[in-house]
DNA sequence: TCTTCTATAAATCTCGAGAAAAAACCTTGA
DNA sequence: TCAAGGTTTTTTCTCGAGATTTATAGAAGA
């Protein structure tokens, strides 16, 4: 009935075509660090670790331009992109900023459907949390996927595709630095106590409440990465 | 100093690959219709549109991508992104929410070379304003160059990458839309007059007052869009 | 020692052809 | 007339090799 405009981003979809299964590995490798920031990504290199045509690599590459954790620079080839305490500072403030709005609107317009995909959410990510802590990095995995669908079930009722989609690209983006914030646990938190608070406001459309736990809630984390030593973001310029 | 994570979206670069030349060309006779809204779009025929190999074509759609101007299905092909009223009332209101956003944090911390630079980008669009509306499509390209400037000169002063760079693809979407309003003027506006304003506004770092002007005129867009019949907004499907 | 220029090496960009998939077409049967 | 199945045509996807450009290493000169 209404056709989007802005590009779903797949996620545990299925890959229909080889640039998508390259597509998919890359992206993960680059979350999850494999490839450091700021690193060069030669096609000569990887489209044998991805075991993929020049060609196609350079299009899976290319792709992820879309989702900005590439950067890709005429006739100098690509990169991944470099990070930084300002450019997860700007992130985070930027996703707030939607974040919250979608939140206001969700709020305001979820119906039956949307309540109960927010409560099965948020029970799948109870769940991953207790099996937190053991530095079980699957778990840790399974924990990571789960935020994110509470986080986005919470603003699904929202009608705006485009907040939705920026939301998703600066999603994506803080899960490098949140893997980062995990190195050392300077702040302690209960994140489940906060996540428990944010779901209670939400079915209560309590909307000030609601808004003001998940900027809280996302500022906490924007403090823990503050705390590292700048080390961690010294960007490597070669190889 | 800092590097930048959002991709830099180039404009009147100069193109230094077949790609890129090939992304640009694309780019604007999608923005001006050549290739309608929801077109299928074939590598082997553009290819010889476009004079470049269809391996380099493809990556040329793929950039487009970024921009949310073509949507890519895998094994399916590529489309010119579809538009509807609901989409481009989404795109007014979440660019509305940025820029906004954008135009705040520039007014508080805009230095002199941002001042003297949104006077220039002033005069410029005021000159552009003046030889408008004798048709002249060429008047209209330069008018067209001269306000995206003037809006982006508005917030240059955001320290926020993330804001400009998705203001900047709103933006461009919504040129797809206002090239549509041209065809027929249901609402009469003085847009120097609001232009003025606005200017005024700014240089007078009255936030309140600018933000609500810069939110009367975008609107106003969205309105003259709304009264447009709707067979303007019949995506085909085929070709 | 440092700069500048040159030659070598490496990487990117570009293209066309073959394999695989999807779409279009046609035939057959009820 | 319509539906289903199978065949042909079209289009997409994929790859490797050649042409350009960039980066690296070495030599010459001040």
């Amino acid at each position: 009935m209404n056709e989007a405009v802005p590009p779903k981003t797949p996620d545990a979809v299925e890959p229909k075509t080889l640039v998508e299964g390259a597509y998919q590995r890359l992206r993960r490798d680059i979350i999850e660090g494999v490839h450091a920031p700021g690193e060069k990504l030669r096609v000569e290199h990887l489209k044998d670790r991805y075991e993929v045509g020049a060609g196609t690599l350079r299009e899976a590459l290319l792709l992820l331009v879309t989702d900005a954790l590439v950067i890709a620079q005429g006739q100098r080839g690509f990169r991944v992109s470099p990070i930084s305490i300002e450019d997860f500072e700007d992130i985070t403030r930027t996703r707030l900023l939607l974040e919250t709005e979608a939140l206001r609107q969700s709020l305001q317009l979820g119906g039956e459907d949307w309540e109960a995909a927010i409560v099965a959410a948020f029970h799948r990510l109870s769940r991953a949390e207790q099996k937190l802590g053991d530095n079980d990095s699957l778990a840790a995995e399974e924990w990571e996927r789960r935020n994110r669908a509470f986080h986005e079930a919470l603003i699904a009722a929202s009608p705006s595709r485009w907040i939705r989609h920026f939301q998703h690209i600066l999603y994506q983006q803080s899960e490098r630095y949140r893997r980062l914030s995990l190195f050392s646990h300077p702040i302690p938190r209960d994140i489940h106590a906060e996540h428990q608070a944010l779901f209670n406001a939400s079915l209560a459309r309590d909307t000030t409440r609601a808004t003001s736990i998940l900027t809280e809630h996302v500022l906490r984390t924007l403090d823990a990465v503050k705390l590292l030593p700048e080390e961690f973001f010294a960007g490597k310029r070669k190889s």
